[in-house]
DNA sequence: AAGTGGTCTAGACCACGAG
DNA sequence: TCGTGGTCTAGACCACTTC
């Protein structure tokens, strides 16, 4: 049982936040760590002298920050740092296509990480507005749309969706569920379409309850988006993939020249 | 006044989401508007016919995706969608800085927005460890430290830290509050280090408390953390900025060549 | 069965905002 | 002053986990 503080009742700040700053002190110093049990609410209730209510309200706001996730029956945990991922921003090199690798198995190749793929379904659909938009394509022109879920070493991680025009996809592996050596790159590009350069756009957000699912994460857990349009050598837009990621599961590196 | 369903005693799902349910849904789908006061925590406990902490629940589970923004006296009200900025990867680009303009004003600018700086702060201080390390400096070595917030038409967006190795500053504007025309990184570049690459590494979390209170975001709203790291064009690192920035209010884009 | 967190009730007093 | 949300109390019953 690791020694807690008392509550100054001339604080300013209520006792709830008093007990949450506690706590997450507990957290940062180490006294507590990843996987660690915090004590149970009844016994921060008996050693608080406070109501149920409050120390529940102290325990949500680390719940909301996510440092803490709580399981019903078992008790309320230190949040176990889920391996970062650091995502360069070379990781599409041609060299690694050449060799036949997918990004994804080339990042988690370089961090030994066990990397796996579920939840792959590919359908051909009327291109959504924004993505019609940014590959160019009139309103309702059909794409090629696959999901897939990434996971790290069994931790879901990611989810992405890629769309690719069907007019490029059409015939190619891009169409099945395994899409070969180098992953729908390679295919695009033997398709006649070299690629040239990627856009990507990262913004982050809270997960809706149904991402919150798939990434198995609590609420209180932020993801980020990316999105990356491919450019082949033309300029012309040949994919775009959307991606939400666990936040605290990556990182991502970008390169800028200062020109 | 908006109209609310019932809840069913029979459903699975417990009042409070059953409520909040119904309050998300009148909001996305425009009968409660960016802006719009929800019905008050009497009005909910009335119709519902439920406890005072059944509805706090429900609306804490909106707050808490961000959804809804509590004001103390007032009311809860729709969120509205800050103005969004999106930050290309080039808007460091030397051609800007010899116009005379720091980078976060030329973005305001492109934007059409009143872009302020305020809580400006100089210190000189030993380095902290990763920022020496991000500089390849010895473990105690000083580095100016300056730090300020980013405000667009008025509302906060960023804060941001950027530490400058003291042999490099010394004796220049960057250990002044107004950096002069250009920023810091004219002045970096007078000092014979021309400036060659930088590299940003981006990731997300929630706010600490301190965090919400200087950026006046409500606790369910995310940030994102932008490390940029200047290098001359020797390679040599001059500058590390530690930015946190409300997330919907930017979009980070990056153009990554295909090589 | 015992202990844990999840949900709910029915009150209370306080601090803030607007009229 | 009045209505709003912020905090707190002292109970209650339920569902899940472990033994």
């Amino acid at each position: 049982m690791v020694d807690l503080g008392v509550i100054d009742r001339t604080d300013d700040r209520p006792p709830y936040r008093q007990i949450a700053t506690q706590l997450r002190r507990l957290i940062s110093t180490g006294k507590l760590t990843p996987g660690a049990k915090l004590p149970s609410e009844s016994e921060l209730i008996e050693h608080y002298g406070v109501a149920r209510m409050t120390v529940r309200q102290a325990l949500q706001e680390l719940r909301g920050e996510g440092l803490v996730v709580a399981e019903h029956g078992k008790g309320v945990f230190v949040r176990s740092a889920p391996p970062v991922r650091r995502l360069a921003s070379n990781r599409f090199a041609r060299a690694h296509r050449k060799e036949g690798k997918a990004a994804f198995l080339v990042e988690a190749e370089a961090t030994g990480r066990k990397a796996t793929v579920d939840q792959i379904s590919v359908t051909t659909e009327p291109a959504p507005a924004d993505i019609a938009d940014r590959l160019h394509l009139a309103e309702g022109a059909r794409v090629v749309m696959r999901s897939r879920r990434y996971l790290a070493d069994g931790v879901p991680v990611e989810i992405a969706t890629s769309y690719v025009p069907e007019s490029i996809a059409a015939g190619t592996a891009i169409t099945s569920t395994d899409t070969g050596p180098g992953g729908i790159y390679a295919r695009i590009e033997e398709q006649g379409h070299e690629l040239g350069r990627f856009t990507e756009e990262v913004t982050a957000r809270m997960p809706t309850p149904e991402e919150r699912k798939v990434l198995q994460i609590g609420a209180g857990v932020p993801v980020m988006t990316l999105v990356r349009t491919a450019f082949d050598v033309d300029d012309l837009p040949v994919e775009v993939c959307d991606t939400v990621k666990v936040s605290h599961a990556y990182v991502l590196e970008y390169d800028v020249p200062a020109r």
